[in-house]
DNA sequence: TAGATTGTTAATCGATTAACAATC
DNA sequence: TAGATTGTTAATCGATTAACAATC
């Protein structure tokens, strides 16, 4: 246990520790090493060892990890272990997509309310979810407590958006649109941006 | 211009200046200096400048940035200067998602072929892309010359698909599937995990 | 010219990894 | 016990940023 720093990078590899956690216990599998961690997931032992002394003295020495043990602990970190409410800004494709990407996972992060400016699309349901009119957005976010929001509207609208949102009482945001979003202090913001990726792909292709 | 090696974050970056010169493009904008791109994306002003350097003197001291031509000189170094015919395999909610997206957006990359192997979904279509069957996918990336490819695939095929696209000469993947490929060298590969994004969004919660 | 801005070096910062004593 | 593996330190590596001479 330290008093370092937790950098970003720690805590997304947590998420994507805790998947790979979750896989063990589905094949009933109860211990696991550092070494394992990095045979499946690429990321260094030392480097795993480390991400966990960050938050406690998970492991046994000679022995490896318990995977129940940690699968909670780590879920209880990234605060998993209970439901998380999300909203959704912007239904167009991938907006839509995300909503059932989501019910398919049956994620503790449910999105429960989705937003568009459209009268298009107002009324229209995904599945289950009503899209409700962006008018409504602040007085939903506030009365279901919504900490975390989506945001798939077009460039042009998305800081409006999150200004919205943070004056509702957002704290996290998951950005899909091209922009940086300019936020106040306490507020976070993981940026999506695969068409940078898919276009970073380009630059090493033979010409 | 230097030898040093190119990171991949460099050229995520060429990626994200190449849209800001387009917006600047299109407000008829003809001069940007490094502060400006700086003030817009939240780049450092010498790490714009660094970045560009790998690549030749495109600037001029004094002035900044001639917009048309910077423009094209990273579209050209990015080889998004000519069409790229992309595949996709996987047509679920995602990958369904990210084939209206790319029409959306006129993309030089192009989906040009969609591959899923339920024959609920084969011979299905998104507007006008018809969904194959994943036993024609190597003949068709051979035939097209396709060299870059879209993973939509659940976890449990992706390396599975990856190993076959590679076999039919695919040479980039964007990979959405939640799970670190294993490749030979020469072949690039692109993460995309929302989910881990999401989830260490919640990190960041009041409990 | 004076002011602005590049290209580049050197300094800083932060993240990754090797190594190993502790110990199960 | 002997072998395995943790937790942690120190070393390494790489990426970011400050600073500034060059020069438009």
């Amino acid at each position: 246990m330290s008093e370092k720093k937790i950098s970003q990078a720690t805590i997304k590899r947590l998420s994507v520790y805790l998947r790979f956690l979750e896989t063990l216990k589905r094949s009933g599998i109860q211990k696991a090493s550092s070494v394992d961690f990095e045979k499946k997931l690429g990321i260094n032992s030392a480097q795993v060892r480390k991400d966990f002394s960050f938050f406690g003295d998970f492991g046994q020495k000679g022995v490896g990890y318990d995977v129940d043990s940690l699968f909670k602990e780590i879920q209880t970190i990234l605060n998993l272990d209970q439901k998380i409410p999300v909203c959704l800004i912007g239904a167009g494709k991938l907006g839509t997509a995300l909503c059932y990407f989501n019910m398919m996972q049956k994620d503790p992060m449910e999105i429960v309310s989705v937003f568009d400016n459209s009268p298009l699309k107002v009324g229209n349901k995904i599945e289950h979810l009503l899209i409700q009119p962006v008018e409504e957005m602040i007085s939903v976010i506030q009365e279901k407590k919504i900490q975390v929001a989506i945001i798939t509207v077009p460039g042009g609208y998305a800081q409006y958006t999150a200004d919205r949102l943070i004056s509702a009482g957002v704290k996290a945001i998951l950005n899909f649109a091209p922009i940086p979003l300019k936020m106040p202090e306490g507020v976070q913001v993981q940026d999506v941006d695969f068409t940078a990726d898919l276009h970073s792909l380009a630059y090493f292709l033979s010409k």
